[in-house]
DNA sequence: ATCCTCCCCTAC
DNA sequence: TAAGGTAGGGGAGGAT
């Protein structure tokens, strides 16, 4: 089949396996393979006659003798049971492959026996061929297997090692073990493999998933467009509502809607009907509550499903996705929420939180009973006669609780929980339940003995009850926890949650699609970007680091490397000159490549015409400047205007600025005018780059540092500490005149003046709008909830109400509240507290993986290939005490010999040579100041720098680029030979790549231009590598 | 201290 | 056949 590699399948296969069987805390009463993980070589076959299924079948249904079972290959695997293999996997897989006859031995006789016995041997294997070495029992019906008892007891169905040719060479064409044997120009493969013309497209047209998240950002979308206001009025003074609407199994109700004879049948929406055998890995997306009756659940197998319901062959019934259907409901049902509220948060296509404080009476929750069920039924009987589906709606006074009354009111119900029932649906919860809470973290809870919230609540009051420097089993039990995720589940299991209402801002674009077999490539890597480059235009998106994830059968990872575009962008040449470039870097094997992703990050609103860089740049400072007035305007005391975006006209040089396309002269040319007319420039050594601003008339020079500055993509304006937000020295319980007074601007004159005017139109009115049109309430809780991620528990307006603000630090507790609140509470906070204090002290939480896979970054290490020793055991404060001059030639020196040491070793292997430097380097720069270029020495600076000088376009101009000054590539020439005295050859030969892929990239667009550049850098690389030469008796290959 | 990057994990 | 995508939250650890 498509998945013969194993070890490549994906985890979340592996999650569900595990989950699907609930091997974890098994009841087992003999322990016998405790600690041994199997792996079972061949299982997916869907051949029925395979008996090695049922066998594996056998061993799930059973808790096997506290044995694991992992549904790939992985690191913790300790046994793989096969019947036979291919050489290159026993070749490849580097861990005892044993005959399944083992595990029989070893249950006779009740104990391991040496596996080393049954080990797989080669003339077991055929010619690559996979043969089996089960057969069948005559008698032997699938309920005969259900126990191990039975199976003991059955001395006949101990396997023996005869070849059934019948089964297996039907086999062979399901594995595809034999290469040879899939015909890659049959139509079916023409059609499928990953590399088929259509193939990316109608992955995409046919995968839920992705469908399932596109809808969910345009739904957000859609929501921040449509709502009137975001702003809550009048919520500090009443206990809020929150309302979790989500629809019953969505994509089978929508489906069900016309066909009534299938109301009371099992029914679920697959892709495949999976009527061949029980082993069809089709996911159900959806099944009604008729087949969740049989214990069918979302995103179980087919095969799983048919297995789970007896009559199965006979009833259950799969239906084909709809997805325009869904998408067409998924409208109306928003289209009714915003009805009744602005306040509506996008969960996903069939479900939504909802605020509705503002509709309830006043009063507590529980008065709210009345009001909010019968709004909930009318909403629901809205979402009926619209969409002819069924929704249920949680209500309750936070998101999270909303959530899971949610759960309890499905199929077609309404639960409300108040703060008087909330112990009857918390305590006895799965933790499974609480959101956020998937596979990993549960195991790790039911792993210290906590399944339900209330252990989870029991939990931490057994550590209130005692020194905690003593319990360090318990102590463990929350460091071991992420900080947060733990602070999380504390909050969560007693039902508490601060979060509000929001429909956050897109941060990232990216596509993905795991791959089952290789063919081109380089097509498919096109055919990614295309996709996603398709997107971004659509969404009016563009970013600047380009991300490229490469998911490998080597490791278990997935090597990425990123890439930064020289301004944001979303054409398609200049994303795949980066993924390729990418791929190439990750250097990964074609065949073995099982899954690409690409994705863009640090995206910027591109609503405006394709700028240029200067142009885009210009608005980035924009941005800033508002930003920063927003904050201001909270301020009590004005703030002088910033300084660092100033740019001064004298200082720009006038032959770049006729480059640059004629509105952006113009915008160039009135912004400084603006400033000028306010009086507030100033020569200012900061705001150009160059050692003398007057004198270079490059274009490298002209880039003023504020733009340089945006290169790095920093918010570089350094925030006041202490005014203008809401920060953890406030008190944690403010009253509301006192929270107004702190945050509300005294007047429009606190705003500094000159600031304002020098403002750009269309930032003035933005800042207008906020200041004069929002009420001074409103605006001080959006100055909160601003504010709120600098905050451990910050100050919101949600949780100055209710009883969410219970773990401040000790210093920022209001001492009244505090010791109004019952005792037990009192002692739980001190303890959480204790807790949190105590891990601030001592080392930080470990992740909670229990087994990091190889990382990324040991990938990127190996992939250098080199190791070198660190250099320089010499005393550091005897170094340190030297004449400077000499601490350089000391440096010199060890690095030097170091250097030569590698070389020799490495056979003046061109890579390892300046990986050898390299790491020299490293180790000591610590006394050498980086050389720098225009008064950068930050690497990624400087290479958007030379990006950008190579590849900035003029639109003005024929050839549409420039050609290189000689006064710049003296510079960057000059540069490069400081960084190669310094011994910084990985940064030289980064440029040096850098900028020959940049010259390819120009030869497609202009010839003669291509050629200025190209005598331009052939003469740079000749002159860096004859001092290369001279220092190092090597040279850089590029 | 505060950021950024690389990961892991989760939800639908 | 089967379509196993995607965005975001958060921790660890490094850079600054
Ligand atoms: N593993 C999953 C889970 C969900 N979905 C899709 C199909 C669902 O219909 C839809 C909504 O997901 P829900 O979790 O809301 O599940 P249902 O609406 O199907 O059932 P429920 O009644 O439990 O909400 O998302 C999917 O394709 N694969
Ligand atoms: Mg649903
Ligand atoms: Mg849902």
């Amino acid at each position: 089949m498509a998945y013969k590699n194993d070890e490549d399948y994906m985890a979340h296969k592996q999650v569900k396996l595990d989950e699907q069987y609930e091997f974890v805390g098994s009841q087992g009463t003999s322990k016998l393979f405790e600690g041994l993980v199997f792996y079972f070589d061949g299982y997916r076959s869907p051949d029925p006659n395979f008996y090695f299924s049922d066998f594996k079948e056998l061993v799930l249904k059973n808790d096997f003798k506290g044995a694991m079972l992992d549904g790939f290959l992985t690191k913790r695997t300790t046994h793989i049971i096969a019947q036979s293999m291919t050489r290159k996997k026993m070749d490849e897989w580097k861990k005892p492959i044993v005959k399944p006859e083992w595990i029989f031995e070893c249950l006779q006789n009740k104990r391991l026996v040496r596996w080393q016995n049954f080990k797989l041997f080669e003339k077991e294997i055929v010619g690559g061929q996979v043969k089996l070495s089960f057969t069948k029992p005559s008698n032997g019906s699938s309920s005969a297997l259900n126990s191990l008892t039975d199976l003991e007891n059955e001395k006949n169905m101990i396997p023996t090692n005869v070849t059934d040719h019948t089964t297996s060479t039907s086999k062979s064409t399901y594995y595809g073990a034999n290469p040879k044997k899939v015909d890659v120009n049959s139509a079916w493969a023409k059609q499928n493999i990953s590399s088929a013309p259509n193939f990316i497209e109608n992955f995409y047209l046919n995968s839920r998933l992705s469908h399932l998240s596109n809808w969910k950002s345009d739904l957000k979308e859609f929501v921040r467009e449509n709502q009137q206001s975001n702003v809550m009025v009048d919520k500090l003074n009443k206990p809020k509502t929150f309302m979790h609407i989500d629809m019953d199994c969505f994509f089978a109700s929508v489906s069900l809607r016309d066909k009534p004879q299938l109301w009371d049948k099992p029914v679920a929406i697959a892709h495949s009907e999976g009527t061949t055998g029980g082993s069809s890995t089709s996911d159900v997306a959806s099944c009604n509550y008729v087949a969740r009756s049989f214990g069918i659940k979302n995103g179980v197998s087919l095969g799983k499903a048919r297995q789970l319901c007896p009559n199965l062959q006979f009833s259950i019934q799969v239906l084909h996705y709809d997805f325009e259907k869904y998408d067409e409901v998924s409208k109306k049902l928003y289209l009714i929420l915003l009805k009744h509220t602005n306040f509506v948060q996008a969960v996903s296509c069939d479900e939504a939180f909802i605020e509705v404080t503002h509709l309830m009476p006043h009063g507590t929750d529980d008065e709210h009973l009345e009001t909010a069920v019968s709004l909930a039924e009318s909403i629901r009987r809205n979402i009926f006669n619209e969409t002819q589906c069924k929704a249920s709606i949680g209500i309750s006074r936070n998101i999270l609780l909303s959530r899971i009354a949610t759960k309890s009111a499905k199929p077609d119900g309404v639960i409300f929980i108040s703060k008087s029932n909330t112990a009857d649906f918390l305590n006895d919860l799965d933790v499974g339940e609480l959101p956020g809470v998937g596979y990993h973290i549960k195991s790790k809870l039911n792993a210290s003995g906590v399944f339900k919230c209330q252990d989870l609540q029991t939990r931490s009051l057994f550590q209130l009850e005692h020194d905690f420097g003593q319990k360090t089993g318990c102590l463990n039990f929350f460091l071991e926890l992420n900080m947060f995720l733990g602070e999380m589940l504390y909050k969560y299991c007693r039902g508490i949650d601060d979060r509000g209402i929001e429909n956050k801002e897109r941060k990232s674009i990216g596509v993905r699609v795991r791959i089952a077999s290789k063919q081109e490539y380089d097509e498919f890597l096109a055919g990614l970007t295309r996709e996603l480059s398709e997107r971004m235009t659509r969404l009016n998106l563009k970013g600047r680091l380009i991300t490229l994830k490469l998911k490998s059968k080597l490791y278990e990872g997935e090597p990425s490397k990123v890439g930064f575009l020289f301004w944001p962008m979303n054409d398609f040449g200049s994303i795949f000159v980066q993924v390729s470039k990418l791929a190439t870097e990750l250097a990964i094997g074609f065949e073995k490549i099982r899954g690409v992703g690409i994705s863009v990050t640090k995206l910027d609103a591109t609503s405006t015409d394709k700028g240029s860089v200067i142009r885009t740049l210009l608005e980035k400072q924009a941005e800033k400047q508002k930003k920063r007035i927003r904050e201001d305007a909270f301020d009590v005391e004005p703030i002088p205007a910033p300084k660092r975006f100033e740019i001064n006209p004298s200082q720009v040089d006038p032959d770049v600025l006729e480059l640059l396309p004629p509105d952006i002269q113009e915008e160039f040319r009135n912004s400084l005018q603006k400033k000028m007319d306010n009086g507030r420039i100033k020569q200012s050594d900061e705001s150009i780059i160059g050692p003398s601003s007057s004198q270079s008339k490059s274009f490298l020079s002209a880039i003023p540092v504020s733009i340089r500055r945006e290169i790095d993509s920093e918010l570089c304006y350094s925030r006041r500490k202490g005014k203008n937000k809401i920060s953890s020295t406030v008190n944690v319980s403010p009253s509301k005149e006192l929270l107004e007074e702190h945050l509300v601007p005294k007047s429009h004159a606190d705003l500094n003046l000159e600031v304002y005017n020098a403002l750009p139109d269309f930032i003035r009115e933005e800042y207008e709008e906020i200041i004069f049109k929002t009420p001074t309430k409103e605006r001080a809780v959006d100055m909160l909830s601003n504010s709120r991620k600098k905050v451990l528990y910050p100050v919101t307006p949600t949780n100055i109400v209710n009883e969410e603000n219970i773990f401040p630090t000790l210093s920022q507790m209001d001492k009244s509240i505090y010791e109004n609140l019952p005792l037990e509470i009192q002692k739980e906070i001190k303890t959480h507290l204790r807790i949190l204090e105590h891990r601030k002290k001592f080392s930080p939480a470990k992740n909670f993986n229990l087994e990091p896979p190889l990382s990324n970054k040991i990938y990127q290490e190996r992939l250098k290939e080199a190791m070198y020793p660190t250099i320089s055991q010499v005393d550091n404060s005897f170094l340190e005490a030297l004449p400077e001059e000499l601490k350089r030639e000391v440096n010199l020196t060890l690095k030097m010999n170091k250097k030569k040491k590698n070389i020799e070793n490495s056979n003046i292997n061109n890579t390892t040579f300046v990986d050898a430097v390299n790491s020299c380097n490293r180790s000591e720069n610590f006394f050498f100041e980086k050389p720098k270029f225009f008064n950068e020495c930050e690497f990624h600076i400087i290479f958007e720098m030379l990006s950008i000088w190579i590849l900035t376009p003029t639109h003005g101009t024929e050839t549409g680029f420039f050609t290189p000054m000689e006064s710049d590539k003296h510079a960057v020439k000059n540069f490069f030979l400081e960084l190669v005295e310094g011994m910084y050859l990985d940064d030289v030969l980064d440029y040096l790549k850098m900028m020959k892929i940049r010259l390819n990239l120009l030869k497609t667009v202009s010839i003669d231009c291509y050629t200025n550049w190209e005598e331009c850098f052939l003469c740079i690389v000749k002159d860096v590598n004859d001092q290369v030469f001279k220092l190092y008796n090597s040279k850089l290959v590029l």
